[in-house]
DNA sequence: TCTACGTCCTAACCTACGTTAATGGCCACA
DNA sequence: TGTGGCCATTAACGTAGGTTAGGACGTAGA
């Protein structure tokens, strides 16, 4: 299962993300490469962390999206977060007696799995990286705060477009998008289940997105045809994300 | 403006948070007491940190209600949380480079100022403390994500029973509630911006909660005269809040 | 070639919640 | 002893989004 070859530079994903907030050293970027070799691959649909389950490792998403759910007790399914190439699934989720919540492949995914003593060592031996990783989980916790200002309090059509705003930003920031194209591995069911509607209403929604010519979507590609105008149905304000450069394109 | 007084241990609200995550040591208990002695006030309505801002201090809440906000364009006011004693304002905001948010006083608020170099100290002198202060941080993620999950998939009424759950609980751990009754200062409109209702909503099912004899609220002051009752009207199951008491009630 | 299944899409109808607006209680302050 | 402001409450009416129930299409597997 696990690969051995570590990642060209260029591709790791956690190297392009932290690499936006600071500058690495070379040492740094190396240590970044070194602790995400070994890989394994989880199938789509599968659970790559179960609700109460408690992990040993922490684990990196290299490749493919997952996403983070609850299940209320009537069976309805929230989704609380995506987890994209360069996102911690528990980054110090080992404190914690158990998981309160799943994470399931929804692509065949690449995971890195690091341990907690290698983790520990990583952020003892390079106080800058400790820090970067830290600048993510703080940003994490923005786009929480984020997506419950977006369920709460913006319609329909606003949410998804949020939505769509959001994932382009942080696809963009780990090399995962070019020309306001990117994958987007999302049935409506998805969408319903983490914008708090009904797949029916995010169909209606998305036509009249497209209707008006700010996107493509199919084939799980979608295409930002009006970046300028998607922002402004959504509301986006990209400040949440705090990226180092200049945000929103 | 700052009291020199250290807060009796019994009263001091984070040394009860944390004491229900993991005993403590005397030394520990004292360098908590002796971290949050510069006490300093601010007045109702008045923001604690406002959005934009780059505090220099650890804001630690040991006395009174908070909440974090966001403002909408349009203007509308999303909380995304509730801040009581023992709570942290911003406990690692100094990596990042400004508040993408509020947080305003609901009531008078005693905050005591933590600066940075003491956080550092107090974390690299107490790694039991760091830990615990972590353990704390990741709660709030998982209060977040319930939020989601209570805003998303549940209906109004059953939204305001789990808000009411929620706090009860975060309330009695740090001594704040007893028999079923806690000072709640809230009012419908800070509901109504919690939970992504109007006021008018919130309104007709705070009614029906009476009706069904299951709260009591007037003059600021919640009583939960039907615990089992609420709590299976809310879905409410308080793992998430990874408590080491028995949960629930 | 047929069947099974997942996903998208649409239509007709329904309801939980929003909107607007008015009333009354309470309390601080003149 | 008023008066203004905040807050809770209620009623009448409007609508965004839910529900139910289909049909069309593509793909996988027998």
């Amino acid at each position: 299962m696990a690969t051995q070859r570590d990642l060209p530079e260029a591709e790791n994903p956690l190297l392009m993300k932290l690499g936006g907030f600071m500058p690495l050293s070379r040492d740094d970027r190396q240590a970044i490469v070194h602790a995400s070799r070994k890989v394994r691959s989880v199938q789509a649909h599968c659970d790559i962390i179960s609700d109460g389950e408690r992990p040993n490792h922490v684990h990196l998403i290299i490749d493919g999206w997952a996403a983070r759910y609850k299940i209320l007790p009537n069976g309805e399914r929230q989704i609380t977060a995506y987890l994209i190439p360069g996102d911690f699934c528990d980054l110090h989720v080992t404190i914690l007696r158990e998981m309160d919540h799943g994470i399931v492949a929804l692509t065949p995914v690449s995971v890195a799995d690091i341990s907690r003593h290698e983790m520990d060592t990583l952020c003892d031996d390079r106080p800058r990286l400790m820090r970067a990783m830290w600048w993510a989980t703080l940003v994490d916790e923005g786009v929480l705060r984020e997506w419950i200002v977006n369920i709460g309090r913006r319609d329909a059509y606003a949410r998804i477009a949020h939505l769509m705003c959001e994932m382009h930003v942080r696809m963009r920031n780990v090399g995962r998008a070019e020309e306001g194209a990117f994958h987007l591995p999302l049935t409506q069911d998805h969408l319903a289940d983490t914008l708090g509607l009904t797949p029916v209403h995010i169909n209606r929604m998305l036509q009249r997105l497209r209707a008006e010519h700010l996107i493509e979507l199919g084939g799980r590609t979608l295409t930002i045809l009006d970046p300028v105008g998607l922002r402004s149905a959504a509301g986006f304000d990209a400040s949440y994300l705090h990226n180092n450069e200049q945000n929103g394109r």
